[in-house]
DNA sequence: ATACTAAACGGACCATGGTCCGCTTTCTAT
DNA sequence: ATAGAAAGCGGACCATGGTCCGTTTAGTAT
C-alpha cells in the first residue's frame, strides 16, 4: 500500500478477507503442494479472476501466507540480539544466520517451495533478496573477494527445496544440516 | 536397454528417430524453453500418448537430449586427463570439476533448466547423482566431515538455473564465477 | 499362411495455472 | 440524490503437461 492509495474498495478488503482465511484452512488441511486457485476460488465463494487480480500467481499467494512468519526471521537477523543479530562477527552471524534458515525452512517448507516454483527465477522473491544482500555483506565483512557471487553459491545452498528433500526425502537429520553449515562457513572465512 | 531386451519393434525405433529428429529441429529454431509437447508430437506426425510413452514426460525428453554431451562430460571427470580426471590432488580436481560443469551449463542451460524443472526433486536426474557422489569422493579424500552433505551444498551451488540466470539475467560473467569458484574451493579445502 | 499376443499407437480427455473482457459495485464530485 | 468513472468481479476460455483406453500392428508360434 503505496502512501498515496486511493483507499482500497470494501468489496476488495472483504474478498481478500475471504481468501486469505479460505487460503489458510486449505493449507491446514490438505497441505500446500495439494491447494488449487480453482478450489480457493470456490471455497472463497468469490470468481477465479478475482483470486489472480489480488495475488497475481500461486506463488503470489504462497508469499502472503508467509509473510508474516518471513518477517519474524528477518527481523531476527536485522536487529535482533546477536549473533544472529548485529554485535557479533560475521563468522557467528553467517552460522546463526544458515542453522535460523535451515529451521525456518524446515517449518515453513511447502510454502517455501511453492513460493518458489513457478516463478521465473526464485532469486525474484523479495525475501530471497534480502537474505543474499545480508550475506553479501557479512562476506565483505570477512574478507571474500566476490562477496555477491559467493552469496549466492551461499544462497542456492541453502535453497528451500534442497533443504526439504534432504530431511523428508532422504533422511538427513537437521543436525547434519548445520553441522555441514558450520563447517562450510568455518572454513571458508578461517583466516589463512 | 537391458540385456535380455525382447527387441525393440520396428514401428517403434521409426518413431523414436521421428521424434528425436523432430525435438532437436524444434529446439533449434525456438529453443528448449518454447518447446511443447503438443507441437512435437505433430510435427513428428506421431500421437501424443506416442511422446509419453517413448519419454516418460517433458523432463525426460529434455534428458535424452542432453544425453550425449552430459555422457562428454561425465567422461571427462572420471576418466579424462588430470586436473579433471584422475591423476591431480582433490583440490584442483574439485576447481576444475565446477569450472567445467559452468561452462556446460552455459552451453546446454535451457535444456537442463527444461530437464530439472518440473522433476519432483532435481536431484533425481542420474547425471546429477553422478556429479554428487564425485564431488563427494574427493571431499571425503580431502578431510570433509560430512562429504555427503556438503557436496549436496555445492551440488546446489552449481545449479543450472542459478548459473544461466546469473549470466543471462543478471549480468555476471562466466569469468567471474569460476573465480568465485575457486575462491569457495580454496578456502573449503586448505588446510588449517 | 494363420492365428495369437503383447507391444505400440493415437487422440480424446483431464487437471490446473493463468488470461480476458463484459458486467457490477463502490466511491466521488456535483 | 444522481451521474460518471474507476476499480473490482466472475467465470468462460486458453495453453499445456500428462493420462486412459479402445484400436492397430509387428513379431511369433503353429
Amino acid at each position: 500500500m503505496p502512501l498515496g492509495a486511493p483507499h482500497e474498495r470494501s468489496d476488495a478488503a472483504r474478498n481478500r478477507e475471504r481468501l486469505l482465511n479460505a487460503a489458510r484452512d486449505l493449507v491446514a488441511e490438505l497441505g500446500a503442494e495439494a491447494l488449487t486457485m480453482d478450489a480457493l476460488a470456490c471455497k472463497a465463494h468469490v470468481g477465479k479472476g478475482t483470486v489472480f487480480r489480488r495475488f497475481g500467481s500461486r506463488a503470489g499467494l504462497m508469499m502472503t501466507l508467509l509473510s508474516d512468519s518471513e518477517s519474524e526471521f528477518q527481523h531476527g537477523f536485522m536487529f535482533g540480539p546477536p549473533p544472529l543479530g548485529p554485535g557479533a562477527p560475521p563468522l557467528e552471524r553467517l552460522i546463526a544466520f544458515g542453522e535460523g534458515r535451515i529451521y525456518f525452512v524446515l517449518e515453513n517448507g511447502e510454502l517455501l517451495k511453492a513460493a518458489g516454483a513457478a516463478t521465473r527465477n526464485r532469486f525474484d522473491v523479495p525475501a530471497t533478496k534480502l537474505s543474499h544482500r545480508h550475506m553479501e555483506v557479512l562476506l565483505r565483512e570477512a574478507g571474500i573477494a566476490d562477496p555477491w557471487v559467493m552469496a549466492m553459491s551461499l544462497t542456492y545452498a541453502l535453497d528451500p527445496e534442497r533443504i526439504v528433500d534432504d530431511v523428508r526425502v532422504r533422511g538427513i537429520s537437521p543436525t547434519r544440516l548445520t553441522d555441514s553449515w558450520r563447517e562450510l562457513i568455518t572454513r571458508l572465512l578461517r583466516t589463512a
